[in-house]
DNA sequence: TATGAATGAGCATTCATTCAT
DNA sequence: AATGAATGAATGCTCATTCAT
């Protein structure tokens, strides 16, 4: 009998040393031989896992995303306010968890120009996630179902920008201020209570 | 920040040429040969003009963000409310012109990760666009000098955060779409500002 | 020569598997993967019947050249002018069988370059089969002991000739004209042949 | 000013080295690193001249078929008896070149299985040489214009059949024994004049 | 100044082989 | 006996870089 191995848990392995290299020295030091190294294996080792190198890649974006999608069940238990809140903060980079999430989904970004497969899962992902927030914004009781998911895209935006500033200029940007800012956008009242006036 | 100067032309045709071929099919395909042909070369040309790779790419994220720069003084004639507007309109993927900027800015956004250099330039770059916008929120009178900075910021925010889905799901972020959400921005009253009548 | 013995059946079911690869996709496809996948094995399994690779395809070379010594009782039965116009039938790729074992007997001829060992083997083989081929043209009656063996060395090459030609342009050499060609070779008589009263 | 240097010139003369790495050690040892240490190159410099290996393979094969033809025109001066000898002479693995001319037709023919481009070129160079000893056979008169290609074939097939021979046992066919198989090849009398009870 | 030939290190990938199970 | 995971040395190829011209 030879050793029993499962596939899947090593490939989510070698994803984590590849996202491990792309977090530490971007995306085009995640070479076959690095993340090989980084995971503690030999080159030749990788192809039991993956055909190619693309569908490594393939394989470490999807990983990063549901690691992403993995918090969510964490949020069932809290008021709909708190969730909403919850999954914003989920997209901040305030710890190096969540900051190693955004340096990789930023190398990803950028390694989908020019791959429209890698890119249709960004913007799946993206879509996925937006429709996530939505529901939180409904249930929150932050607008209505017909403009729930404009005000979902605001608070995205509000706290995605926050994160990129963040990444640009991290001194600048402490847990604290990118909490704050998030608060301050949170506190906007919900865009169907704004008054006709000032739309 | 790159002056253009007799002699520097020939740089700048070849940054230009490198911009045009990140934007069109990623960073990582952005090899001396590629640039060097898309500008019409031969690879050991560039040499005359940068030393090595690291010096071609740092030129070209300088010239790009150089461009950018180059927008303010068409603001010059406008009133701080319009220029305020126009500034963040710059930073909107809505043509040919502003998505390829986004695109190149996030590639190099990634390629900065292990790069401390380039990280430090695009860190004063955004310093410099942060400190630009605080300017006109102050002229603008959307708020005091002591609190202008962090409204500049979170328009920062809601732009780049749009900015970023769009580049995430162009379908979903036509330019009036993007432009609806900067209005929506910017009509929420900031906190300390000046009334409307001041404005 | 191979002799089939209880054991060997496995190699043999191998070195088919490797006559199939190769015959399909040229000597280079037979990998030990290749081989193995076309078995129906694993690629660990192959070690237990063949030390290495070179083992496989040397036993792969002898169980393809006794599979045409294979064919010879089958003209026992035959006159001794049959046998040798089937003998020389034997050498050309008139069928699928036929045209398998040309195209290996050319690959192992080429891999023989620089592999003293398998070259040996082919030496070996080729000698027999003139031998036997010898044997025929004596039996025949179509030359006397002193120059049978000179008669069947051209036999072998008209032959030859001919299956060669049929391998590099086989539409231009359908079975019926090689046999043509092979009768034409057979109906040149030899300088010394025994009248043909005698035959 | 580049150092100018002839492209073609250069692309012989790494295919001859090609040449001499296959005749040596096969076609499996005509790895790119070999042939360039062969030609007393590096690696990358080949990238100049072929595209990639099969380019390589594909105008190795094509330059030793032109070698074989560029030895046509010195049979110009002979008497049409003279220059179909020569011509099958020239078939014949008497010497170092033809030698190595054989065993490397051999290997393209080995790897031309499962490569059609290559079977294509060897087929035409096959049919391209039987057309120009057809052509000496008319001349020589040893046929009728109807029937020269079947006479060509035949003494095709008999020079081949003895190259064929010689390449697998080069000890039983010296020189001298392969000349005289083509003497006896060629003393039969021409087709056309073999008794019709002889067909 | 400008060329493009040439270099050689590095890349993804393939492969024969080994070995614990 | 048989597996298939794991190895590491090739391989073809790309690339930044150098340099004679």
């Amino acid at each position: 009998m030879p050793k029993v191995v499962d596939g899947d848990e090593r490939r989510i392995e070698l994803a984590n040393a590849a996202i491990r290299v792309i977090a530490r020295s971007g995306i085009s030091a995640a070479t076959m031989r690095e993340v090989a190294a980084e995971a503690g294996w030999t080159t030749g080792g990788l192809t039991h896992y993956f055909a190619d190198k693309r569908e490594l890649l393939q394989f470490t974006l999807a990983v990063s995303l549901e690691r992403r999608r993995a918090e969510r069940p964490r949020r069932d238990t809290l008021t709909p306010a708190e969730a909403l809140r919850h999954a914003l903060i989920g997209a901040l980079p305030i710890d190096d968890e969540s900051r190693r999430h955004w340096i990789v989904t930023v190398a990803f970004c950028a390694q989908a120009t020019g791959d429209d497969e890698l890119a249709a899962v960004q913007r799946d992902a993206y879509r996925d996630f937006r429709d996530d927030m939505t529901r939180h914004v409904e249930r929150a009781g932050r607008a209505s179902s017909a403009t729930a998911q404009r005000v979902a895209e605001r608070l995205i935006a509000a706290t995605d920008g926050v994160a990129l500033q963040a990444l640009f200029d991290p001194e600048s940007w402490p847990p604290e201020r990118q909490l704050a800012m998030l608060d301050t956008a949170l506190a906007v009242p919900a865009e169907d209570a704004v008054p006709a006036a000032n739309r």
